[in-house]
RNA sequence: GCCCGGGUGGUGUAGCGGCCUAUCAUUGAGCCCUGUCGAGGCUCGGACUCGGGUUCAAAUCCCGACCUGGGCGCCA
């Protein structure tokens, strides 16, 4: 006996051309309608629907009753005769000979799975594995695979090599967040906040162009629509080359994934007109930023960095992608690259979309002497990062980097007002199950 | 951590002191219907987060807890 789900096609693999011809699919059963003499059941799988009609006068009466009884949400398996239909979607039925049930559903549903009634991020996420089947947030997925699919075709293409640096780690890496403490045998561990460190030491290796795409982790308690506890976090680290280079790099390939996203079919599910930024982006130093916010009214403070609402006021101003440059060093962490004589600020930027930040990156000091000299005036040990700043004593070439994060630039590009929705199952600081 | 909102059937909502044995939609159970595509029609089932308080009377007002949305802070 040969299982129906042998051989099976997806339902959009199926047309009218194969009128006559027997085939299989299996899947979730999205609809029922059952108009009495003719009982449609509407089968979801990956691909889209398929519609599987039976007549009542033309079907065993078993088959028929117990197709009627599956609930909503059941995995079946059909096999059957393909006709064509143009009222059916993809314009052909399946006259069913066959239909396993191989998991019934319980009938009652914790959330819709049509769209006819909305749920709640927290219902969604609560119920992800059944959320995933509706087609807003399969679509959310879908486009995540393919922006990371673009990201990495983009790289690459132009010869950079991917590669994975540990995420249990030794000791805070640059300060500033606060970090998940592991246990590790006898010691202590933490959670990586970001492969910063690992990245710029294989600039030492020889592996002159690098970048990563993984989990990093910080242990903020904050409470926000852009804040994640796990996050992806896109890397990227080149030798022998500085923060203008990497900048072009970053915005070519942040238009390279819009233009791959823009031709995504799935698109129109999302119900957004998204359009390709040009290159180059706009970029305004840190204190034209500063003007820009305090011309507009806002109170900011020369030097400081720029808060949530500052953020805003200059996104709705500039109301494009933007870099902002010229940093001060003092708000930027120690491996940034001083602007040189009498300058207070680096060679570090921030990529900008108007309601958030991106990314951000700069050009790195490779001067051994001169980082560990940063590194003891922001007040931290020099000692902690002797693995880090051994790497700059035996051959360390110029360097510049960024990093990317992952979700940020979905839910911009998707418009999607909260960050946990473009992530599966998202850590936040009172989310961790599922 | 601070400041505002909100917790009503499975889901999404209306009601905001007595008209509430709580609205509507969807879902569920059942029935009618041979072409649905958010099918339609009829019947039935299903809820006021928890604990205190005020009041003749609380879903409705007050207090606390828990959960939750947003704004900020922190942070990327």
């Amino acid at each position: 006996m040969t299982s129906p789900i042998q051989n099976r096609k997806y339902a959009t693999e199926i047309t009218a051309a194969n009128e006559g011809e027997r085939v299989s699919i299996a899947g979730w059963v999205h609809e029922k309608r059952d108009l009495g003499g003719v009982f449609f059941l509407i089968v979801r799988d990956r691909s889209g629907f398929a519609q599987v009609t039976l007549l009542r006068k033309k079907t065993e009466k078993e088959l028929f009753e117990r197709v009627k009884r599956v609930p909503r949400e059941s995995v079946v398996a059909i096999e059957g005769e393909v006709k064509r239909e143009q009222k059916a979607p993809n314009g052909y039925e399946i006259l069913p000979t066959r239909v396993e049930v191989l998991s019934e559903a319980s009938p009652v549903l914790p959330l819709d799975t049509t769209g006819k009634v909305g749920a709640e991020l927290d219902t969604k996420l609560d119920a992800r594995f059944m959320d995933l089947r509706t087609e807003r947030t399969k679509h959310i997925f879908l486009i995540r695979s393919r922006i990371l699919k673009a990201i990495r075709d983009f790289l690459d293409e132009r010869g950079f090599i991917e590669l994975n640096t540990p995420k249990i780690v030794s000791a805070a890496t640059e300060g500033g967040t606060a970090l998940f403490p592991i246990s590790y045998f006898e010691r202590e561990a933490f959670l990586n906040q970001s492969p910063q460190l690992y990245k710029q030491m294989l600039m030492a290796s020889g592996f002159d162009r690098v970048y990563e795409i993984a989990p990093i982790f910080r242990a903020e308690a904050h409470d926000t629509t852009k804040h994640l506890n796990e996050a992806t976090s896109i890397d990227v680290e080149v030798a022998f080359e500085d923060h203008e280079y990497v900048m072009t790099l970053l915005e070519e390939l942040i238009a390279f994934v819009y233009t791959n996203v823009v031709d995504y079919p799935g698109l129109a599910k999302l119900d957004l007109n998204l359009e390709v930024p040009k290159v180059p982006f706009r970029r305004i130093t840190y204190d034209e930023a500063i003007e820009q916010i305090s011309d507009a009214g806002e109170e900011i403070v020369w030097g400081e960095d720029i808060g949530t609402s500052a953020e805003h006021t200059l996104g709705k101003i500039i109301g494009e992608l933007y870099f902002i440059t010229d940093w001060p060093c003092a708000i930027k962490p120690f491996y940034a690259q001083p602007a040189g004589e009498g300058k207070d600020t680096c060679n570090a930027f921030d990529l900008m979309h108007p309601r958030l930040e991106l990314s951000s990156g700069s050009q790195r000091v490779h001067s051994y002497e001169l980082l560990k000299q940063q590194i003891e005036s922001k007040g931290l040990s020099a000692d902690s990062f002797e693995f880090y700043l051994d790497s700059f004593r035996y051959g360390m070439p110029p360097h510049a980097g960024w990093g990317l994060g992952a979700e940020r630039l979905l839910m911009c590009m998707l418009e999607i007002g909260n960050i946990r929705e473009v992530v599966l199952f998202p850590r936040d600081r009172k989310r961790l199950v599922p």
